[in-house]
DNA sequence: CGAAACGTTGACGCACGTCAATGATAGTGG
DNA sequence: CCACTATCATTGACGTGCGTCAACGTTTCG
C-alpha cells in the first residue's frame, strides 16, 4: 500500500510514510534532545514548545554506513533517534579513530550549523535511525530565542570537553584505563546521571569500534576487555556492559565525571536572562 | 544590574591600570582577536566596533604557570596577548596532555562563557599576557549583537575541529606523522594563511612540551625532531620553526587544512572519498 | 542451515618508553 | 661581561605495551 501510493505521486506517498513511521519517533526523539539540554541549560515553556516543534525528516541507515561523508556541505543537523552513531577522521590507509560517540537523543553534528562543510564524516555503527532537522530551522530557532542558541551552544562545549578527555585517555591512558573510561563515561551518559544506578546498559558496540574510539586495536580491545572481566570490573557482551564494580572501575578511569556538565556538578547557573533580553 | 559597587570599583581600577601599562596592548589584542574571528565570520562595522570595546584586564603570567586551576570556577575569559598557553588534562601520576595550544589573538578558554567550571587547566608555556575579559560583558556583547554569538560560537567549534584532528594525530598517526602534522598546523595558524609563504615561524616550545601535545616523551620528540631534520623536512631550534619542504612534510602528515575553516577552503571544494566497510 | 561477521587466543616484532649520562643554552646576579 | 646554575637538548642501552599475523571458535542473521 505504501509503495503503490509512492508510485502514485510521491509527495502523498511521502506524506502517508510520515504518517506511518514519522510523527511518533520525531517527537519522541525530540523530546530525548530537549531532556538532554535540560540537564545543562534552563529553557522555558515557549522556548521548549518551539523547540518541540522543530521539523525534521526521519532517515533509516544501514549499520556501516556513512550518514554525512567527509567534506560534505550539509544543510541540517541529525539528531539520533535510534542506534549507535559516531563521528570519524581517517588515514589514507584506513585506519581511523572515532572522535564521538553519540546515543539516541544527541544531536550527533550540532556544530555543523557554524560550519556546514563535514570535518569528519558521521558514521551509523549499528543500524540506525536519525532525524534530519533543516538548519533553516535551526537558524529561525535560535534568532527567536537566545536561550535556545546558548543552550546549544553549550552542547557543542560539552561535545568539546569530551574529546578533550578522549585525547587525555588516547594520549596518556595505558588500554586499561582507557578502556574504563570510556565504560564510565558512556555509563554515565546513558543514564544522564553521575552515580549510574543501573549495574548494566545496553550499548551495541563491537570490539573493533570500541578500538576505533581508544586508538588501539580490536586484538589488544579483546584482550583487555578479558583483563577487566578477569578483574572483577566490568564486562561486555550480548550489547550490554555489566558494571562489577563501579568503584574499581571508577579508580581504574581516574573517571571524574564534572567535565560531563551534569546538573550534580553544575555550579552557579550562568545568566541565561543576559542572553535572552 | 550587574553594576554592583564591586564592578565599578574594578572599572576604575582597570583604567588606572591601562593608564599604567600603556593603553596599547589591550586594544591590539582585541583588534588581532577580531581578525582571527573574521576569517571564519562576518562582522559588520558596529559588530566590529562594539568587540574592540570589550573592557578587560591585562595580566602577564610567569612561563610553568597557571592562569586557570583545574576546576576553577571562572568569571571571565582569557585573551593571549603575548606568548605561548596551553590547556591541560592530566592524570594523577603528574603525565599530562596538551588539548589545545593558543597564540596572541586566541580567546584560549572562550567556552568559559559556556561552562564556567573550567574541565582543564589554562596554563601558561612561556612568559605570558593575557587579557582577561568579564564574562558579564561578552554575555552582554553576544545579547546585543546575535551576529557575534555566532561568530564565538563557531570559533568554539573550530576549537572543536582542531581537537578532533589531535585525536586522530595521538590515536592513529605515528611519532613522525604527528610531529609532522602539529608544525603543519601551527604554521596555518599563526601565519593565517593555508599555504604559508613563510619558510619558518616564531614559537617558544621545548621538546617536552611537544611531547605533551602530541602523547610521546621529550626523548622521542628529539629522535623524531633529529629524523625530520635529516630528511630535510622541517627543523627546531631557538624558538623558530624552519620548514625546509613544505610539500613533504604535509604529505608526511597527510595535512589538510580545511578543518580549520579559513576562507580559502570555505570556497573550494575537495571531495574526499570516503570508505564505508 | 549456511555464510559472514565477530570474538578469542598465541607467537612474535616493533615503536616508543624508561633510565641515565653528558653536552648545549639561556637566564641571573655579581 | 663573566661565572653560575637551572633548564633544555641529545644520545645510547634496554625494557615493554601494543601491533601484526594467523588460526580457530562463536554468534548472528538472512
Amino acid at each position: 500500500m505504501l509503495a503503490h501510493a509512492r508510485s502514485i505521486h510521491s509527495q502523498i506517498g511521502l506524506l502517508v510514510e510520515e504518517m506511518q513511521l514519522e510523527i511518533g519517533p520525531r517527537r519522541q526523539g525530540l523530546q530525548l534532545f530537549l531532556q538532554r539540554l535540560s540537564l545543562r541549560s534552563d529553557l522555558n515553556g515557549e522556548e521548549r514548545e518551539a523547540l518541540l516543534a522543530l521539523p525534521g525528516q526521519p532517515q533509516r541507515v544501514e549499520a556501516h554506513r556513512d550518514i554525512v561523508g567527509l567534506g560534505d556541505d550539509v544543510d541540517h543537523a541529525c539528531l539520533v533517534l535510534d542506534g549507535l552513531v559516531g563521528r570519524f577522521a581517517q588515514l589514507s590507509d584506513g585506519r581511523r579513530q572515532t572522535i564521538g560517540l553519540h546515543s539516541p537523543g544527541d544531536m550527533a553534528d550540532l556544530y555543523s550549523l557554524m560550519m556546514p562543510k563535514a570535518p569528519s564524516a558521521l558514521h551509523a555503527l549499528t543500524k540506525a535511525t536519525v532525524l534530519r532537522i533543516p538548519h533553516a530551522a535551526l537558524r529561525k530557532l535560535t534568532a527567536r530565542y537566545p536561550a535556545v542558541g546558548a543552550a546549544f551552544w553549550r552542547d557543542c562545549v560539552v561535545d568539546g570537553n569530551v574529546m578533550g578527555q578522549w585525547l587525555l585517555n588516547v594520549g596518556r591512558r595505558e588500554a586499561r584505563g582507557r578502556l574504563a573510561h570510556l565504560i564510565c563515561e558512556l555509563a554515565v551518559r546513558i543514564s544522564r546521571s553521575e552515580r549510574p544506578s543501573e549495574r548494566s546498559y545496553p550499548i551495541r558496540i563491537t570490539q573493533e569500534q570500541l578500538a576505533d574510539a581508544l586508538g588501539l586495536t580490536s586484538v589488544h580491545v579483546n584482550r583487555t576487555l578479558k583483563a577487566l572481566r578477569e578483574e572483577g570490573l566490568a564486562s561486555l557482551a550480548k550489547g550490554q556492559v555489566h558494571i562489577e564494580d563501579w568503584d574499581a572501575l571508577a579508580a581504574a578511569a581516574e573517571f571524574d565525571p564534572s567535565y560531563l556538565g551534569l546538573p550534580e556538578s553544575r555550579v552557579a547557573t550562568p545568566a541565561l536572562s543576559v542572553q535572552g533580553s
